[in-house]
DNA sequence: TTCTCTGCAAACGCTTTGCACGGAT
DNA sequence: ATCCGTGCAAAGCGTTTGCAGAGAA
């Protein structure tokens, strides 16, 4: 087997609302200084379900900050993940999705409408730390295809 | 388990030459005219073991071809990826970099030069083609962390 | 002739950089 | 007063598009 796909997950991040204050501590846990920029892009991207980009995030912001810019997105994004409480995911298209969720699993990107799911995924224990003589620090698994809601569309 | 991953590789895409003429066969066999600029394009993609981006291949190309454009670089490969010919990485980075071998394989990337190994890997046998209840096409599995060659430097 | 390939130039879109303003300590 | 976060404007860079010229059939 190739490590171990669940059918349900049960993730603290599944919750669909986090408190501001939830975000706040876990901003300053990572030694973070928690704008109100920071804790609203943080807060969106833990109950946001589809790995947004950052222009999704923008638009859905920007509503209630109007003076938002996307720089500060672009700021906040590359600041949250050099403390390594946000992933970057790069599955296809030269479109960076952004991710909350740095427990382990994969991902599954559907090629008709686009959206990416979390698939929980047990990477198994690494017998080696080597491959190849290379050191494995990360490991990725993505799968491609139609998801659920446009497989029973079509 | 989770795949079978081998040390040693035996794919016929190892040759570090290949013929203009076997290229010349395999273009026509995929329904893709050959002319000049795609065969060398190919070619180097055979031989090339570094996954190259479009701008390595074109400063590699442009001395034999001088007047050779990215653009056609860009057409060239957007056709062989839509005949299946040719796969697009983008692992990372936002940088797209291309692999003429379709065999089942995972990478590598490393994290301080920035190459890309094939790792050979075998993907199992699905056991289900649909997960969560999407329908899987493709899986794709890497791994980043510092290669051979940087980890005996440092 | 007709069709396709090529490649220059420009457009495009996402991301980063430069920099000045403003709020917090 | 100093520091740091914010956000506008511009630059940067990889990729695509428009289009005209060249070459093959």
């Amino acid at each position: 087997m190739w490590g171990t796909i669940y059918h349900s997950k049960g993730s603290i991040m599944e919750n669909n609302t986090v408190s501001i204050d939830q975000v706040k501590t876990y901003l300053i846990d990572n030694g973070i200084h928690p704008s109100f920029q920071r804790l609203k892009i943080f807060q969106y991207l833990m109950q946001s379900k589809e790995h947004p980009t950052v222009d999704i995030m923008y638009q859905a912001l920007c509503r209630e900050i109007p003076t938002l810019s996307k720089t500060t997105i672009y700021n906040t994004l590359n600041l949250f993940q050099q403390c390594g409480i946000v992933m970057g995911l790069t599955i296809e298209d030269n479109e960076v999705r952004y991710d909350a969720n740095i427990e382990s699993h994969a991902h599954f990107k559907c090629t008709t409408c686009g959206k990416v799911y979390d698939i929980p995924f047990e990477y198994p224990e690494l017998q080696e730390e080597r491959i190849n003589g290379h050191v494995i620090k990360e490991r990725h698994f993505y799968m491609r295809g139609i998801c659920k809601d446009c497989s029973n569309t079509s």
